[in-house]
DNA sequence: AATGAATGAGTGTTCATTCAT
DNA sequence: AATGAATGAACACTCATTCAT
C-alpha cells in the first residue's frame, strides 16, 4: 500500500511539496529548482503540469483550502452544543500550531505579505479562503444565539468579531512564536459570547 | 540652506526610499537595483553605507519602530481619560490604514511571512517591535483600572487581550482591503474594556 | 464525405500549418508546441510523421516548391506571346506579394539567413528550387529570341540577368515593405528584353 | 600595441563579437552564452552594458552600418568618373563578398527573416540602412546623368532600378554560393547605364 | 565619501525530443 | 496510427555583492 503510495503521480508530488516548501520558506524565497529538486522531478516535467510557478502556488492553496476547511468542520463537528463548538475552533486552532511546530501561522496570511498588490489571482484565492472562513463562524454564532431575538445584523456583528479574535490569534501566534495568543483569544471568546454554560 | 536640504544624506535618502519600497512591494520583491534607481544612488554607494540588503532593512525597521511608537504615543496623548486614550489606539490604526489607501498591513508583520525562521535579526526587530507596543498597551490598561484593585495578572491578561484586538485588526485589514476589522476590534474593545463613560 | 475532409490527413495538416508558421514566424522562432497546437495534433503524432522539426521544414518547402512552380507555371501560359509570357512573371510576382499583405518574401530565401553552412538539406532544397526558377527563366528567354540567332552563352546570360532581377525583387520587397521594387524590376526587364512590342 | 589593443573595454568587445556570431550564425541561433564565452566576459557583465539580447544587436547593426557606408563611400571615391564611380559599387559588393568567404549576405537582408513583423526596431534600423544606401545611389546616378536634362523623376527611378541590381546581387549570392549575380549585375548596369565610355 | 564596471550563482521558462501505452 | 507524460539541455535574464579608482 506503501509503496503504491510511493510511485504517486508527478502533479500530486508536485503540489505535495511546493505546499511544504511554500509555507515553510516563502514563496519567492523558494525556487523551482528547489522544488523539483525535492519532487525528485525533472524541469520539463514541472512545465508540463503547470504552467507558471504562480499557478502552482495557486493550485496549492485552493487544495489547502479545501483539507482546512474539510478538517475544521470534522473537528469542530465533535461539539455536543454550539457553545462547545464555538470554543472548539480555538483549540483546533492551537493543535494546528503545535503541528507546523513553532507556528508558521496561516498560509494565506502569509501569501498576503509577498503579494502585494490588492488584486491578483492569488489574494483572490486569499479572500475566497478568508470568506469561507467568516461563513463558517456565521454559522456557529446563529447556532450559539439561535431563538434569542438577534437580527441578522447583531449576528453579523458577532461573526465578524469571533473572525477578528480568530485572525489575532493566527497574526500574533508566529511573531510571538508561541500559542499564548490562541489561548487568549478563545478566553477572551468565551467571556464575550457566554460560552461556558 | 535648500542647497543643503536637497542634497540631504545618501544615506538617509537610502534608508526612506527602501523603507517605502519594502513596505509596499516586500522584501524579496524589491530588487538592490530598484532602491537605489529610485533614491538616485550609485551601487558601491549603497555598499559603502550598508554591509548587506539585510542590513538595510533592519536600518529600516528600527527608525519605522521609533517612529511608529513616537507618533502613537503623541496621538494617544491627546485622549482626556484613560478609556480615551484605548479608544484612540484604534483611531490611529485607522488613521495609518487610510494613508496608505487600500491598508498594506504592519511592515513588522509582512517581515514575519518573509522571515520565516524564528531565529535571526529580522524577526528580533519584530518581536522587539510587537514587545513595545504591548508595554504600551499594558501601561493603558493599568491606567485605566488604576485604583480598582486589579492584580497584575490580570492587568498583564487584559493587556495581552487589548494587543490581540489590536494585532487581528492589523492582520484582517490587508486581507478583507477595508477598514471594517479596526472598527469591529474597537468596538469589541469598547465593550470589554467598558470605554464608553 | 465532409466528416472525412474535416479529419483530414493528420500528416497533411501539420504540414499546411507548419508552412505558414513557417513563413510568417521564421524557423526557429516557431516553436514545435505551437505548430501542434495550431494543428491540433497531440507532439508524439508529430514525431510519429516527421522524424525532426528540420525533417518536417525540408517537407514542407519541398510541397511549396511545386505549388510555386506549378501555379507560376499556369500563371505564365496565360500569356499569348513570349515576351507577355516574361512580363506575366513579374505580374504573378507583384500578385503573390499582395496576397501576403505587407510581402513576407522568397520563403526560400528566408530559410538562407536562417540556416548559415552553404551545405545541408535545407540550403540543397532552396538551390534545388532557385534552380528550377533559373531553368524556366531560361526557357522563357529562349522561347523570346528563338530564330534570331543567340548563342546558348548570350540566352544563358540573358536569364541570369532576368533572374537576378526576380531576386532582386523578392529581396527588395519585404525590406522595403511594399511592391515598387517588383515594378521597377518588370519595367528594367521591359526596356532590356525589348518586351512591349 | 597589440597588447593594448587585447584589454580593449568589454562593450566594444562584447559588440565585435557579437557582430561575427550574428553575422555568421543568425541572430536566434546565437546564444547569451555562446557570446560571453567566445568575448570572455560575465554574463551579468553582458547586461551591465546591454538592456537585453536585442539591444546588443540593434547597436551591432549600426555600427555595420555606420563602416560599411564608410567604406564603401572610400571605395567609390577612388572612380575617377561618374561612370566609373557606380561601376566600383559591384567591385566593391565583389570583394566584400570574397572575404566572408561563401558569402554570408547582406546582415541587413538577413535580419528581415528573423524579424517577421514589419515594425520594431531592428527592421527600423535595417530600412534606415537601405535608405541610406539608396540615397548614396542616387548621388552616383545624379552625378552620372549631370547636365543631360533628366528630370527629378527619372534620376529617381534610375537610382530604384540600380538599387534594385545590387539587391539582387546581395541576395542571389549566397543562395547561389558565388559571386556571379554580382558580375551579372554589375554587366546588365554597364550596358543600361552607359557605364562603359 | 563616492562611484562605474565587473561578477558567479541563481531566476523562471522553453527547447526539440523520447518513452510507455 | 495515435497519444499524454516525461526529460536534459538550453534559453534570456536578474540577483546581491565586490573590485579598482
Amino acid at each position: 500500500m506503501t509503496a503504491t503510495a510511493e510511485k504517486t503521480n508527478l502533479r500530486e508530488r508536485l503540489v505535495e511539496t511546493a505546499t511544504k516548501l511554500f509555507y515553510e520558506n516563502g514563496y519567492r524565497a523558494t525556487g523551482i529548482n528547489e522544488i523539483i529538486d525535492a519532487a525528485e522531478i525533472a524541469k520539463a516535467s514541472f512545465y508540463h503540469h503547470f504552467k507558471t510557478k504562480e499557478d502552482l502556488l495557486i493550485t496549492c492553496l485552493q487544495k489547502r483550502h479545501d483539507q482546512i476547511m474539510g478538517d475544521l468542520r470534522q473537528y469542530i463537528a465533535k461539539g455536543d452544543t454550539p457553545a462547545q463548538r464555538i470554543r472548539r475552533v480555538f483549540f483546533w486552532l492551537a493543535e494546528s500550531c503545535q503541528c507546523s511546530g513553532t507556528s508558521l501561522g496561516c498560509a494565506f496570511l502569509n501569501m498576503t505579505s509577498e503579494f502585494r498588490e490588492a488584486e491578483g489571482r492569488v489574494r483572490e484565492v486569499v479572500k475566497w479562503h478568508k470568506n469561507a472562513l467568516r461563513e463558517l463562524l456565521y454559522e456557529l454564532i446563529a447556532a450559539r444565539y439561535l431563538g434569542q431575538g438577534k437580527t441578522e445584523d447583531e449576528l453579523s456583528n458577532a461573526a465578524a468579531e469571533l473572525y477578528l479574535l480568530v485572525e489575532g490569534a493566527l497574526a500574533a501566534s508566529p511573531v510571538q512564536c508561541c500559542t499564548w495568543p490562541i489561548e487568549t483569544a478563545r478566553k477572551l471568546a468565551e467571556g464575550h459570547f457566554d460560552l461556558m454554560e
